[in-house]
Parts: structure tokens; sequence; C-alpha cells
RNA sequence: CGGGGCGUAGCGCAGUUUGGUAGCGCAUCUGCUUUGGGAGCAGAGGGUCGGAGGUUCGAAUCCUCUCGCCCCGACCA
């Protein structure tokens, strides 16, 4: 391919409201431009990255019996709504009506349809199991698109959806997603975890994570050596043990002081001395308030807790009052006839809480002796914590969320009534999977991954070229010849070629090529020329090796592993 | 949705406090020179200053409303 042919706009400087390094460097080197908040044009190169990201994803599908066919964009509601996700949903899910005034969807992921598909079609056991997959575009009104390309609000996904008889047919179908997606991610370049996950409010479900390591990331992950690894969202860890105390009971003037911080300073006590008690509301039964507690240096994690309450709300100033009978602040566990859940690092010791009026905490508080809750961990796992598992410190790591498997179970097949015969002639509801991989995060995760300070460093991959010819002056008619020439060689060894036949400067072409990144890059100069000698130079580590012109193509095209 | 920031030429920015009719660098076009890391000289083109209304003799600048974009948080079934 002729650079003069192709269309790639690279730019000296990034957009300036541009933050993320993926984000800058693919607006720099011409991959994509922005046409409004969350939705971007994937220029000719961007579009080549992505087709072969694809491919990659479509030759392990197909490797484990997954079959590709294609779905429609535009849904009607009644689906939705009888999976019950047509209201629970929300502003999130694009809606309109069509010309009859019938409500319909923009799919923002396809569990109803494929659902729909199997309910209509799949009668007996001898249908199962089965496992489609789509590649295509999917909507959603995100409240908040970011990052480039990252979290956008239209987007490519690779969803599979897996249906069974039985369980030990779902745990086949996961596994074996869970081995291509290794491969698949291994295969574009990436650097990456699999990982507990939160498997919502489904209860039971088993669900990983796939997350690339990246400063880009909106999540975070635990990890030890010990090879447990979980998504900050589930992750158990063991805090610190807190410094041991003998206190005799005893309430103590706090004046005003009401968060952990003001009382650990006005009593020069460590953090981890407290239990810090936050009131919330469940939602149901409606507006029956529990108390959580755990230590004072912690956080309390809102989606574990839900796990255990189902959803709730922060109580109220009032509420509080009302409840407790004590304000905000000075709210300990004891006496109170409310739900009570303690994390289960408050089992042991002696610690500083509320004590239950205004303006003073009480000191000596011990579960189980002044108060009895359920126990649960719900506290936010963080740096200094120790594994559960094997005792060792926890690592942290931002994260961007490239791909995710999913045990969904007979959620949608029950509610969609997509259900087979055994060979008994009974109906039970078929087994379902969801897997899920995000292209344009594979990437944009290559490129945070892969940079430096000249631009762009590409996967061998998903590189848009394999590797970029430049004749540094085309004025010079052997350069171009020999160029030529090359180009011809290496595309007859089935490399794809990026050959930049510009008139520009040397360091014009130079600088564009380190911006794009393809990985191996050739350069026709007149110096080495001259010594019948070009280069050969890998993008990544700036090492240049000097040919002989003759026969340097079938040289190249030996080294970058094509037999010729 | 809450908080913050920003909209001036293709890109990056100055000018806004203190109103006087728009400027710089890069990019683009022409010519000559130059050719191993974003060239030099000379010349040229390009902007309803996000939009609407208002104040004023006069608005990029002041006032009101509005649209868009980015960042932090909430949210992400």
């Amino acid at each position: 391919m002729r650079y003069s042919k192709l269309f790639i706009p690279t730019l000296r400087e990034a957009p300036a409201d541009a933050e993320a390094i993926s984000h800058k460097l693919l607006v720099r080197a011409g991959f994509v431009r922005q046409l409004a908040s969350g939705l971007y044009i994937y220029l000719p190169t961007g579009w080549r990255v992505l087709n072969r990201i694809n491919r990659i994803m479509k030759e392990e599908m197909d490797a484990i019996g997954a079959q590709e066919l294609s779905m429609p964009v535009l849904h009607p509601a009644e689906i939705w709504q009888e999976t019950g996700r047509w209201s629970v949903i929300g502003d999130e899910m694009f809606r309109l009506k069509d010309r009859g005034g019938r409500d319909m969807c923009l799919g923002m992921t396809h569990e109803e349809i494929m659902t729909w598909l199997a309910a209509r079609e799949i009668r007996s056991y001898r249908d199962l199991p089965q496992v489609w997959y789509q590649m295509q575009t999917k909507l959603r009104d995100e409240a908040r698109p970011k990052s480039g390309i990252l979290r956008t609000r239209e987007f490519i996904m690779k969803d599979s959806y897996s249906f069974d008889r039985d369980e030990e047919g779902l745990d086949i179908n996961y596994r074996s997603h869970s081995e291509a997606y290794h491969r698949i991610f291994a295969r574009c370049g990436l650097k990456f975890h699999e990982v507990e996950s939160d498997s919502g409010m489904m209860g039971g479900a088993v669900s990983h994570e796939f997350m690339a390591p990246s400063a880009a990331g909106e999540d975070t992950i635990a990890i030890c050596a010990c090879g447990y690894q979980s998504n900050v969202e589930c992750a158990a860890s063991t805090p610190k043990p807190a410094p041991v105390a003998a206190w005799e009971k005893e309430e103590i003037h706090t004046p005003n002081r009401r968060t952990v911080q003001e009382v650990s300073n006005f009593l020069k006590a460590d953090a981890s001395s407290f239990m810090k008690s936050i009131m919330v509301m469940a939602t149901s039964p409606e507006n029956s308030p529990v108390l959580a507690v755990v230590r004072g240096d912690q956080t309390l994690h809102e989606k574990k807790l839900a796990k255990i309450i189902g959803q709730f709300r922060a109580a109220t100033k009032d509420e509080i009052r009302e409840t407790l009978g004590v304000e905000a602040g000075f709210i300990g566990p004891m006496g109170h006839s409310v739900r009570i859940i303690a994390d289960p690092c408050l089992k042991d010791g002696m610690f500083i809480s509320g004590a239950n009026k205004a303006d003073y905490h009480m000191r000596g508080v011990q579960a189980g002796v002044d108060f009895t809750p359920e126990w649960a961990d719900i506290h936010e796992a963080k740096p200094g914590d120790a594994c559960s598992k094997c005792g060792a410190p926890l690592a942290f790591e931002n994260v961007i969320e490239i791909g995710n498997i999913f045990k969904l179970g007979t959620k949608y097949s029950a509610a969609l009534n997509a259900a087979y015969l055994d060979e008994q002639g009974n109906s039970h509801p078929i087994i379902m999977g969801s897997y899920g991989i995000g292209p344009a995060r594979i990437m944009a995760a290559a490129v945070e991954q892969g940079s430096d300070k000249n631009g762009i460093v590409w996967p061998e991959a998903i590189a848009p070229f394999d590797v970029e010819i430049v004749p540094l002056n085309v004025g010079n008619p052997e350069a171009v010849e020999v160029a030529d020439a090359v180009c011809a060689a290496l595309e007859k060894a089935g490399l794809e070629v990026l050959i930049d036949d510009r008139d520009e400067r040397p360091g014009v072409k130079l600088k564009d090529a380190d911006l794009i990144g393809i990985p191996w890059i050739v350069v026709v100069g007149d110096k080495t020329l001259k010594d019948g000698m070009i280069e050969f130079k890998s993008r990544k580590t700036g090492e240049v090796a000097k040919l002989p012109v003759e026969g340097a193509g079938e040289a190249i095209a030996e080294r970058m592993g094509k037999n010729v």
C-alpha cells in the first residue's frame, strides 16, 4: 500500500481535550477522529487494526466451535419487557418509536435476542449444546463517555452465548471460552489478568473479567503471588491487625469531632482503633434501616453490602436521628434494634465507636459483648491488606476491562421460555452463558501498553501493517527502485507493507513512521545505498540491522518469520 | 445527574480583567533553494470569535439564556 494513496492525517500536536495516552496517540497518528462525545470514526489505519483484532477473535471463536451469525441492532420492546430489563435499565438504553408508535430500542447487548432465537428453534436435548456469536455494533447512552475509544456510546463487541442442557455443559463452554480468550489476548500482544468479578445482584452466578493493566483503566484489581486475582469490587482481603487495646469501657467527651479522622486526631489513636457505623436504608422492604459497621481505616464497600441487603441508599440525617436517637457522627453499634452487618475484622479486640450521644465517643466497645451483628466482608480491599488465601500482601493495579465471561444460568431462558425436552420428554430451561470482548478496548489497551515518546509501538499481530518501507529521498531513482523491489518481495512473502512514497523530507517521514508505530521499518537512504545497504529497524527497540540491497526483501521476510 | 474547566483559522494557543472591529506558532497554497529525524527565504489564502438575545455610538471582551466538549465523582443492568 502506498502512503500517498492512504488517508493518514497525522497531527504534530495532540488535541487539547485528550487525556489518556491511547486517546492522544490514536488521534495524532491518524487512526481515529471524534464525531461527538463517545462517537468515533475509525480512519483507514484504525479500521485495519480493528479488523486484525476481529480476525483473531473470529479464528479463536471458530476454533472452539462457536458459530458466527448476525443480529438486528433495532429491537422491539416486548422482548426486553419480558425479561424485565426494559424497565430495569433506564437511561442507558437508547429508545425510540417506529412509525406505528411501537416502542423499540437499540441493542446494548444481545441476551434477549439470542435467547428469543433459542426459544424458537431449540426443542430437544439433541439440539444442544450451541454456541453462537456475533461481532457487531452495540449502543449505550453512557452517562459519561471517556478516554477516547475506551468508553464510547457506540462500539463493536464480540459477544457469544452458549446454550447447554446442564451445568456440566456450561462448565465446558465457560472453560473453553476462558481458554480462547487467553489465546486471543495473548495473540493481540497484551499483558492481561483473568480475575474474579462481581456477578451483580443475581446471586450465585460465576463470572470472570479479563483485565489489561493500564494507568487509563477504570477498574482496579487486587492480585497476589499465590494466584488470587480479583476485581476490587469483590476482592476478599485481610486487613492488617488493629492495635491491641485493653480499655476499661468509658465515655469520652469529643465535642464536635464526628469523622474518624477528627476523633482519631483528637484522641491520638490510629484510625484502625475505631468502629465506623454507617446507616443505610434498604429499599426492600421499603426503607428498612441497616447499620453497616467497618473499621475506622476502612471504606464500606457498597456492592458487597448490596449483595447482602439488596439495593440501598444513604440514610438522611433525620432518619438517623429518628431511628437511632443520635446524630450522625456519634453513632455506635450498641443498643439498637436495627439489623447490623459488621466486617469480620471487628470480631476480636476493643474499639472506639460513637457513644450514641452527641459529642461523646465510647472506648472499649467489643463485638459479641456490646452488640451482636451479622458478620460479612463489607470492606473495600486496599493496599496494605493481605491476601485472604495465603496471607501475602496484595498488590493493586489499574486495569482496562477487555473481556468478560459470565455464567447466566436460566435467567434469560426462563423469562423467555427457552427450554428443551430431555430423553424422558421432560422440559427444562436451557442453561446459558455469555461472553464478551471489546475490540476497541484491545486496541486502546495495546496503545496504552505500547508507546514511547515518539508514538505508538504496535504489537505485531494487530499493527495496521507488518512493515513500513521508507525511501528517504524519492528524488533518487535508485532509492525508489530498491524500495519498490523490497516491497514486492515482502508482499510476495505474504506481508502487508506500507511504503512511504511521499515527496517529503526524511525527518517528516521518519517521525510519521515512529508515530504510526508499525513494528518494523525499512529505511532506504542515499547514505547506506552508496555502500549497497539498506536498514531494517525495530520500532520497539530501535535496533538497526544493515542488509545488502541484493536479496534484502527475502532476508527481511525471513527475519520476520516468513518462509520465502 | 452533582462538581470543575474549556469553546477564537485544520491543530496548539494569545487577546476577554480595563469594550474601539482579531493575532501568533504549526499546517495549507505558489515560487526558489534544501534533502538521514517534523527545512530556509519570499509571497498568498483561510476566522459570522460555539449559538441566540440584550446593553452600547461600538461587543471576542459586559449581561441573560442556550448548545457542545473535556476532567473528577455518581452510574455502568
